[in-house]
DNA sequence: AGCACGCCGACT
DNA sequence: GTCGGCGTGCTC
């Protein structure tokens, strides 16, 4: 009896939970050996086969001795990591993030880690040498042989391809039956460390006594010389030589060290490098301005009590100087800090100021640098090392391996781009930051000019602290704001194509100081909005506080939020004028208006289209910059953390069609983008100007805009949301269908609506039609749930994924691909 | 999500 | 008669 248990305690079997890159709830076991569970810690990578064919990374989440019922567990692949490169704190966070946004934690998993470490895997197939009896074979198993004679591998892929057809994995299981080839799953590191190449002396010559008979030697070739002669002055240095410095320093060729290496005297040698490396000038920190300093100092008292603070700084106030202050005393402690901005492509001029002052300690991560360096960052992270205690970036920045994270800026904390939107995990990382921070025991702080209203709400209630910024850096005025009224204008003939004659004026005279010209026109000019040619009005939809979208194919408008449809009307419902329009005009109209305009005058445009490739922003923002481009008409782009001190106008061509825009949060987003904009004018010095032409003057956003009333425009929007029934008082869920078939997706979408529609009554909007209602042969279908405050939000998200589940069970509706954004605004 | 298994039309 | 279309169900 005692013997028994005894053996079975040395003989237990060990099993590991696995996360899988993939979208399954579910989690996976594994059967290890002793020696690797001993090995294995959570939060190392392990390669296993799933499935027949396939070879996937998995990250070991829970090691156990629970051996499952109703199957066999298979055993691992391969141990990928020596120590886990994932810790206790993300697993908890990324635990966090998969509840909250109602995605499986394998979609985190896949977000979270760098492509790169998520192994490939590539199924190579070779001859087993002592195989007979080739008339066994089919003919299609003939061929493979025969191929596999004269290449001693093959891969699946081209397999495929000398057979002549997908489906390969029948012929090659035939084939391993039989007996003839055998299969190996390599998996192929991605990551490669980049090497530089460096130089040295051969041992035979590496001592000065010997450097006249070697300089003997190379005494005919002259540059070879020249190259030994410049090695030992670079070598007083004592530092390693790379090739590349010694053929500048000695102006020769790589041929001529070659030749050097060739005769045996010098050799190549290699150190792994680190691809991110700032050269670390620093410089010291401003310091700070009276009323940035008492921002700062409030700042850190808010933080005894409270674990977010809300920094609210008109813009120019140098809210950075405050960030970098800050930042500036937990780096010496030695903490880690984490500095979110939103598309961080557009800020370089940012990162180029951090760099000043933590040259040494900062890293930046960004899902657009190569994997490479998104490896190495993560690798620096985890090892906490200096030169990492300091990330800036984007969002997906949040699932780096902080161990000790003390602080987190979240920047322009009311920008769009912070939600992701598309694959799952489809999450706030501002919302999931301050989470994050929760876990660390961090601070968090959220900086802007103009909060989202949430945030500032939070603020409102005390949840967050809130921290006012109202100077300009330098005092420096506000911009003024001028409203130009191009309905009158239209009227009294004074528009040349899209300018009026005030905005002409005002460009004139800035060009005439040699100033600078910044004209703003929203991409969602693009939207098709029916606007009044005579009154610039919208019809709106009588159920939410939107514009109603046209859809000309069946000439109807239509409302996106809660489905109301009515035939296009005829006329004007404000003033009956029949001149009813689908508006909307491009950057590229623009700037070909204002060539004719002002034809000695250089003009840029800036938007998605001449900003493509890597650095084609930076370079406009260069010209820019330089003073090569007089005007720069640009779109939303602009209102991103750009600064130039010459800009002394701004012009916003039409500021209805942004504020028609059918979203409930358009009106927020356009106060904070013009008010973004505005900001660019005059941030050195003089007091900048501001035009904003519009149909309509005295819409209270723009009159907010114009007297820089935060307050008054969050009251009145906290009102309508309240009305109407939005965040922050609601929370939305938004479920969209997808399916080929028109009537499937419509009649799946129906049942889901009605379903929930009996738990949730009148929270739930739709199904609704999406204004592009189908996408690559999808058609699409989405619904809303609105969820009240006093409504338990995981018991209502537990009774989604059940209907959820009741939905999938029924099979016309299972083919129906169904996706789940939680706060999908 | 993949991917194999399985059952029905158009082709060598 | 096969190839291959995509519906269905499973993956430790």
């Amino acid at each position: 009896m005692y013997i028994l248990i005894i053996v079975t305690i040395f003989n237990a079997i060990h099993y590991i939970n696995v996360i899988l890159p993939i979208p399954l709830q579910k989690e996976f076991t594994y059967k290890i050996t002793a020696a690797e569970a001993d090995f294995l810690q959570k939060g190392m990578r392990v390669a296993v086969e799933f499935g027949k064919s396939k070879v996937y990374t998995a990250l070991v989440h829970e090691i156990h001795e629970i051996a499952p019922e109703g199957y066999e567990a298979k055993e691992i692949h391969q141990i990928l990591d020596e120590t886990p490169i994932v810790n206790e704190l993300q697993l908890q966070h990324w635990a966090w993030i998969a509840k909250y946004y109602m995605c499986s934690l394998g979609d985190v998993f896949r977000a979270a880690l760098p492509s790169a470490f998520l192994l490939e895997s590539e199924t190579e197939i070779s001859l087993i040498s002592d195989f007979k009896g080739e008339n066994e074979l089919s003919d299609n198993e003939f061929l493979i042989v025969e191929a596999l004679q004269h290449q001693a591998r093959l891969s699946i892929h081209q397999i495929m391809e000398i057979v002549g057809k997908k489906n390969v994995f029948p012929i090659i299981k035939e084939l391993l039956n039989k007996e003839v080839i055998s299969i190996k799953e390599q998996i192929y590191e991605q990551y490669k460390p980049k090497l530089v190449k460096y130089i040295q002396l051969t041992s035979t010559w590496n001592t000065p006594e010997k450097l006249p008979e070697l300089l003997e030697l190379v005494n005919r070739a002259k540059k070879q010389r020249e190259a030994v002669l410049t090695y030992f002055q670079l070598q007083a240095s004592k530092k390693p030589i790379k090739v590349t410095q010694l053929q500048e320093a000695s102006n020769t060729s790589a041929a001529v060290i070659k030749s050097l290496v060739d005769k045996d005297i010098f050799e190549y040698y290699f150190i792994q490098k680190d691809r991110i490396e700032f050269n670390g000038k620093t410089s010291e920190i401003k310091t700070l301005s009276e009323h940035q300093q008492i921002a700062y100092n409030e700042i850190t008292t808010s933080f005894e009590t409270k674990s977010t603070v809300l920094l609210k700084g008109v813009t120019s106030s140098g809210k950075t100087e405050i960030y970098v202050k800050l930042i500036k005393e937990l780096l010496e402690s030695g903490k880690q800090v984490l500095y979110l901005l939103p598309e961080i492509a557009l800020t370089t001029q940012l990162i180029e100021r951090l760099q000043h002052y933590f040259g040494a300690y900062l890293s930046v991560f960004h899902s657009k640098y190569s994997m490479n360096e998104r490896v190495e960052v993560w690798n620096n992270v985890l090892q906490n090392k200096q030169k990492a205690q300091l990330i800036i970036g984007a969002r997906s920045s949040l699932f780096l391996p902080f161990s000790n994270l003390s602080f987190v800026i979240v920047d322009e904390e009311h920008e769009p781009s912070f939600k992701q939107y598309d694959p799952a995990p489809r999450y706030h990382a501002r919302d999931a930051a301050i989470v994050l921070a929760n876990l660390h025991k961090a601070k968090v702080l959220l900086g802007s000019a103009t909060p989202s209203i949430e945030s500032f709400y939070n603020a409102q209630q005390g949840k967050y602290g809130f921290v006012e910024l109202n100077r300009r850096f330098g005092n420096v005025l506000l911009p003024e704001i001028e409203l130009v009224d191009i309905k009158e204008k239209h009227r009294k003939k004074r528009m040349k194509g899209h300018f009026s004659d005030r905005l002409l004026i005002m460009i004139q005279e800035a060009l005439d100081e040699k100033e600078q010209v910044i004209l703003f026109q929203n991409r969602r000019g693009f939207a098709p909005v029916v606007e009044c040619e005579t009154c610039g009005v919208s019809p709106q939809c009588p159920q939410c506080d939107v514009s109603l979208t046209f859809h000309s194919y069946r000439k109807e408008l239509r409302c996106h939020y809660c489905g109301y449809r009515q035939a296009m009307p005829h006329n004007c419902g404000a003033c009956g004028s029949n001149k009813l329009n689908t508006k909307g005009f491009g950057t590229e109209q623009i700037e070909m208006e204002l060539q004719e305009l002002f034809p000695d005058h250089k003009i840029g445009r800036m938007d998605l289209d001449t900003t493509r490739g890597k650095y084609g922003y930076q370079k406009i923002i260069g010209q820019f910059q330089a003073q090569e481009i007089d005007i720069l008409v640009g779109t939303q782009m602009l209102s991103k953390g750009l600064d130039f001190a010459n800009v002394s106008l701004v012009g916003i061509l039409n500021a209805d069609n942004m504020l028609n825009f059918p979203d409930f949060r358009a009106h927020e987003r356009s106060y904070q983008l013009m008010v973004q904009v505005s900001g660019r004018a005059g941030r050195d010095k003089k007091r900048g100007k501001v035009a904003i032409q519009t149909f309509n003057p005295y819409h209270q956003i723009l009159q907010q805009v114009s007297t820089n009333s935060y307050d008054v425009m969050y009251k009145e929007q906290l009102e309508e949301r309240w009305q109407y029934h939005y965040p922050p008082f609601y929370r939305l869920i938004k479920i969209t269908f997808r399916h080929k078939d028109f009537n499937r997706v419509e009649e799946g979408a129906n049942w889901f609506g009605k379903s929930l529609t009996s738990m949730f009554k009148d929270n739930v909007l739709g199904p609704t039609t999406p204004a592009v209602s189908k996408i690559r042969n999808y058609y699409i279908r989405h619904i809303i749930i609105k969820i009240p405050q006093k409504q338990h939000l995981a018991a209502t998200k537990k009774n989604i994924i059940r209907v959820k589940n009741a939905f999938q069970s029924v099979k016309e509706f299972r083919p129906i691909r169904l996706n789940i954004d939680v706060d999908n605004y």
